[in-house]
DNA sequence: TTTTACTCGGAGTAAATAACTCCGAGTATT
DNA sequence: AATACTCGGAGTTATTTACTCCGAGTAAAA
């Protein structure tokens, strides 16, 4: 229906608490996915096409998780659509200019030179897109984010991950 | 793969063929297709979502067809591609945002009111995207594809469908 | 050091969408 | 009046999306 998938919605909003947490603070997929109530095997997914693109870094084990793998003003809005997406133009042009009926089985030069008209239009809608999208980053995208919202927000999640810290601590020394 | 699919790019192809013929020339769906070797049922089921959009007109019978509806001028790229692909948003926004744990059933108005930061930054590149798509006609998309081909091809398109009326003219008198 | 409960990570599944086909109803031409 | 063409929409197959499940590995606790 949409262009972009739910991939690119629940990515960007899992990323962006990732952006305040502290620089040796990591959450789980799971965490991520039961704070904002969406599916956790589906967020778990996502990240490994993260991970694999060079967003984000993994640690294993219990109390393990993920965390941004550069600042987050160096990554922007567009890596992380590439990155779960798969970079996908705008347009694919099968060439069909060369397949004219009158050309028979060769086509002339002045049919296959050059990018194909129709092919350059969108593609320069494409350009246009993808610009915009690079203008924001995980780091502007948060500002714009902790404007709305009060300022104590930001230190109740953080105190929500700790809680669930703790819970897990507790499960285990049983 | 692409965001648009393959429907975007048969029926430009097609409708610039539409553009360059005299006031009183149809093309049937078939001729259309034939002429630019792609699949002639396909490309009459686009016809009939470019008829209900309004951007062709239809003329029933034997030696009917589709003509443009209006000037090749008042035709933007970005009307082809509603017409074809349903005018979808690059992004369809859940309000994910406003199901947070922390603000269990009944969000703050904080978090509901406005447009969603990341909905925002989508917005923002699917208007310059579909802009841009705006900004490109039928009619200037066919003085470039001209500006490429010989000045004796649009002749030879002409003599193509001629030739093909003539023929199912010869079919009929038996 | 052994257990344990957690983590990631990739293979597998069901539902939705896209690409394409086929045939029936209607009509201008002969 | 007959004919061979046209549109137009219902139906089919294939690909993609959204999502699940389970196994391998690991840091922490006992």
């Amino acid at each position: 229906m949409a262009l972009y998938g739910s991939s690119v919605e629940y990515g960007l909003h899992c990323l962006l608490y990732l952006v305040d947490s502290s620089a040796d603070a990591k959450a789980s997929s799971v965490d991520l996915a039961e704070l904002q109530g969406i599916s956790p095997s589906y967020v778990a997914k996502l990240f490994t096409e993260l991970k694999s693109a060079g967003i984000v870094t993994a640690a294993e084990g219990a109390r393990g998780g993920y965390q941004l793998a550069r600042p987050a003003e160096d990554i922007t809005v567009l890596d992380v659509v590439d990155a779960l997406e798969g970079d996908n133009p705008l347009f694919q042009c099968k060439e069909i200019r060369s397949k004219c009926a009158l050309f028979g089985d060769s086509p002339p030069g002045w049919a296959t030179k050059g990018l194909c008209s129709i092919h350059a239009v969108m593609r320069e809608a494409e350009v246009q897109m993808k610009q915009s999208l690079a203008r924001h980053t995980l780091a502007s995208l948060s500002l714009r984010v902790a404007r709305k919202a009060p300022k104590t927000f930001p230190i109740d999640v953080a105190g929500w991950f700790e809680g669930r810290k703790a819970a897990k601590s507790r499960r285990q020394s049983h």
